[in-house]
DNA sequence: CCTACAGCTAAGTGGCTGCT
DNA sequence: AGCAGCCACTTAGCTGTAGG
């Protein structure tokens, strides 16, 4: 894989707004320069005096350079089929792109940042061009010209290709500079809703997170973290909606227990309802954590649920809270009205439960926009699956399937008691054809 | 059973730097 | 000047644990 080192000099920061006085391309295999070329180019605007001052380059020498439009293709060609290096690469690659395009030329490359380089892999904090240069011993004969600057540049991206093959115990391969690459997905990854896999250089899934803007929340592991050192690849699945993201994401942690998902490594405990009758008959609630296999009138995730639920349910049916844990009196008398209503609130529970199992279909989430649907599947109570469509009704052949028996996450919970019933589309052809699984 | 509290993670905020 | 990356902090939400 070869690089071209890129400089650009020109007339501002923002491109579209600037644009470019002159240019600079240094071909490198990583160990030597295979090849140098540099044009002044004629800028579309005047060139701030401020400017002139710095880079040395003036009216006068680029009233005869040659417009962008003459050298693109050349330019193109130099560049595609090889990873765009920079100091900022982001910089020089915008203008470059920008000016590209406006010729009906249209470059996608991978890019590899100088600057990133330097900190990632010697923990400076201090990273512009001239202070990387006396780091590595790179002399640069003219700061603010495009071909010096690229020749440095390129140099003190040897050295450091060079620094990170030792480090390595091997030749570095282009692949080995993407966990410095912040960048690496900036064309990739999209400001949507998701979930993401972090993966290291021989494809394990170190960790999965969700994002409400991959592009963002991706960005942000490259850090210094030990998620950034060993990430050298990044893949996503684009949900659209933030419960299905969180739903994937704890479905695919369960299935993968990557590495540095630790913190969710453990199963989540679980919160259950119980009821009992006490030495005066009494029908009494309570809260506890479960076991293993244990089973409640009403499962949760977190006693903060739990709680609430409960409190709901003494509300709704007016129980006697000080049998329901839910008040720090002691009652110690026989409660009749209690007991009938809590029975009753019992038999709702239970055949909620008995609906529960019947339950197979799809649920529609409604925290999507309108382009894209997002539905949870469910066989029998069970969380199977999700799927987005645009338009039209969800069907197995769109059925993406989560790794079953894995514990419902309790913002499923959340999502059914934040829905409305009518959300909930029962589904015959999808039993038939998960019973044939 | 209940509360307080420390500790953890995800996610958001704001200041600083470096490119011309 | 405009912008993105970086980095240290803050905030919110949740958990486990200790002790009344």
């Amino acid at each position: 894989m070869l690089y071209a080192v890129v400089d650009v000099e020109t007339t501002g920061l923002k491109p579209g707004k600037a644009s470019m006085t002159e240019i600079a391309i240094v071909v490198t295999d990583g160990h030597s320069v295979l090849e140098r070329w540099c044009s002044l180019l004629k800028p579309t605007e005047p060139i701030p005096p401020d400017i002139a001052r710095l880079t040395g380059i003036t009216h006068e020498m680029v009233a005869v350079a040659p417009d962008f439009g003459a050298v693109a293709g050349r330019i193109f060609e130099m560049l595609k089929d090889k990873i765009f290096v920079a100091h900022h690469v982001e910089f020089d690659y915008g203008f470059v792109k920008e000016a590209l395009r406006g010729q009906g030329l249209h470059l996608r490359a991978e890019r590899v940042c100088t600057s990133r380089l330097f900190k990632g892999l010697y923990g400076e904090k201090r990273s512009s061009l001239a202070y990387i240069c006396s780091a590595l011993g790179v002399k640069n004969e003219r700061p603010h010209r495009a071909l010096p600057d690229a020749l440095a540049t390129a140099r003190a991206f040897i050295r450091m290709f060079g620094d990170l093959g030792k480090r390595l115990g091997r030749m570095p391969v282009a692949g080995d500079l993407k966990r410095f690459r912040l960048d690496g997905s900036g064309d990739e990854l999209p400001a949507a809703t998701g979930v993401y896999y972090l993966v290291n250089e021989v494809g394990t899934i170190e960790y999965v997170g969700k994002a409400k803007n991959l592009a963002q929340r991706v960005k942000q592991h490259f850090n210094d973290t030990e998620k950034g050192r060993v990430t050298s690849r990044v893949h996503w699945k684009v949900t659209y909606s933030e419960w299905l993201a969180l739903i994937v994401e704890d479905a695919e942690i369960q299935r993968l227990w990557p590495r540095l998902n630790s913190a969710q490594r453990k199963l989540p405990t679980r919160y259950g309802l119980l009821s009992y009758t006490d030495g005066r008959g009494n029908i009494r609630l309570a809260i506890d954590k479960l076991q293993k296999h244990q089973v409640a009138l009403a499962e949760f995730f977190s006693f903060q649920e739990a709680r609430q639920f409960l409190l709901s349910k003494v509300r709704q049916y007016e129980l006697n809270a000080s049998l329901c844990g839910a008040s720090p009196d002691r009652l110690t008398v026989y409660d009749e009205v209690h007991n009938t209503r809590c029975k009753a609130m019992l038999d709702e529970l239970s055949t909620a439960k008995k609906q529960d199992r019947d339950l197979t279909g799809w649920l529609r989430l409604t925290d999507t926009d309108d382009r894209v649907q997002a539905y949870l599947a469910f066989y029998s109570g069970l969380l199977v699956g999700y799927a987005l469509c645009r338009g039209g009704m969800p069907g197995v052949s769109y059925l993406h399937r989560l790794k079953p028996g894995v514990l419902t996450p309790y913002y499923l919970r959340m999502i059914f008691s934040q829905s409305d019933s009518k959300l909930f589309i029962r589904d015959a052809q999808l039993a038939a054809a998960l019973e044939a699984l």
